[in-house]
DNA sequence: GAGTGGTCTAGACCACATC
DNA sequence: ATGTGGTCTAGACCACTCG
């Protein structure tokens, strides 16, 4: 009777999905599945492991394996300007929009682009760049890690090399430069993190992340910011509104 | 010596990092492991096996383990209108761009809406739409899963309600019943998937999927579709591009 | 202290690939 | 026929949490 952990992490799925199992029940543990399957110890483990892998359970040790909740954050990517006319509110995953991420840990310094930047922002390769690296979190929980890349020679010496940029933030500054930027371009990816990714946002197994790379751009079409995000997608949702 | 397994993974991963080990290179097998590292059968495997849920590698049984390759395809929500004068072809990701997915088992029916369906067309819970569900694939590879929700009292007895919907596809027989969309939210997310999904877009493990929403409005703030997608996230990258 | 998940071993059988 | 990954067992030790 092979395929034995497959089809008790079956079991356990089809009763996490019927509702019979809440986000934040506690699911059978180790020794009940031993005793219910008839299995061995490693058996159960690799069923539990199999759910926690999906991201539908997070494993506590020494507590019990619970089903995973879902309350993901809204990121609206027009949100600056947008007067959000049509269809605000008919969002299809119900999300906390009052949990708002707070930077933290901000880093700033300057260094060499690197050939993908350089490329993004219209440089030569090894121009020098200022690199603001920073960690959001809600509620001490880290969800979001960002690193912004501007021209050294437009910023150098103004708020944006500071780690607070000030009211409004580093757009408000690029724009009293006569550099705002008005058009941007995400590219986005979904993917498994790195083992370093995962400790530096806290990822339980199973938790892919959302990968974004946006190109800010001046009225003339200048590239001035490249922002690489990494966010925990167990904790967003992102909305995008587009127009003919 | 605890922790072997993460430790061998940890080895295998930094080799590939490092680039000694390239995409579609075979990596040691578990004989090989078990030698050189001299651990228990199991062990090895569980070393290869997180490898794999991380997607960094897939599995092939019977011949090795083989580290993964990542050729996306891209997709430009705002496809259909943006001149796309700015920033065209600064991407940070190598995509093939000629790799267009195709439409296959095309099935459509009437059905009454879900509460949540309903809700995002502005219909009374039950009313009856046209759910077009499709597959898209890439070279017999099935890379996106589409399930289409319409009023059916818009789109019965039109060609929207064949599987094919003739040329220009089903807004430009929108636009001639008078409902062209003009406006599109949409609401993205990533996570594991099922083992419904996996199977359908014969998924390798470690692959996340992108869970898409798209609700289409016309001028006059109508939704007359939602969209409901799903995509290997192996094989996508997704672009979009915000003005002010 | 009792219970939990996490991990390892040593040995076994299977289905499948490749040759 | 050989080698591969996939899985299971039975028993063991650990670190942790909880009452």
């Amino acid at each position: 009777m092979p395929e034995t952990a497959r089809q008790i992490a079956d079991d356990l799925r089809a009763r996490i999905e019927s509702g019979e199992l809440m986000p934040g029940d506690r699911l059978p543990g180790e020794p009940s599945l031993v005793k219910t399957y008839g299995v061995a110890k490693m058996t159960a483990n690799q069923a539990l492991k199999i759910l926690v892998t999906e991201g539908l359970a997070v494993a506590k040790p020494g507590s019990g394996t619970y089903v995973r909740e879902f309350r993901p954050i809204r990121r609206v990517a027009n949100d600056r300007l947008s007067k959000s006319r049509w269809s605000s509110g008919h969002s299809i995953w119900a999300a906390d929009v009052d949990r708002r991420p707070m930077a933290t840990d901000v880093q700033v310094y300057e260094a060499e682009a690197s050939h993908q930047i350089a490329r993004l922002l219209d440089l030569e390769h090894g121009s020098p760049v200022v690199v603001r690296s920073r960690k959001y979190a809600v509620e001490d929980r880290p969800v979001q890690l960002a690193t912004s890349y501007l021209p050294a020679d437009l910023v150098r010496g103004t708020a944006i090399a500071e780690p607070n940029p000030g009211p409004g933030g580093i757009y408000a500054r690029l724009a009293e430069l006569g550099a705002e930027p008005v058009n941007f371009a995400e590219e986005l990816r979904a993917r498994m993190p790195s083992e370093d990714e995962r400790s530096a946002l806290n990822l339980a197994a199973g938790t892919p992340v959302l990968e974004i790379c946006r190109t800010a751009f001046t009225e003339d079409e200048r590239p001035v910011e490249v922002n690489q995000m990494l966010l925990d997608a167990g904790s967003y949702v992102l909305e995008y509104r587009l127009s003919s």
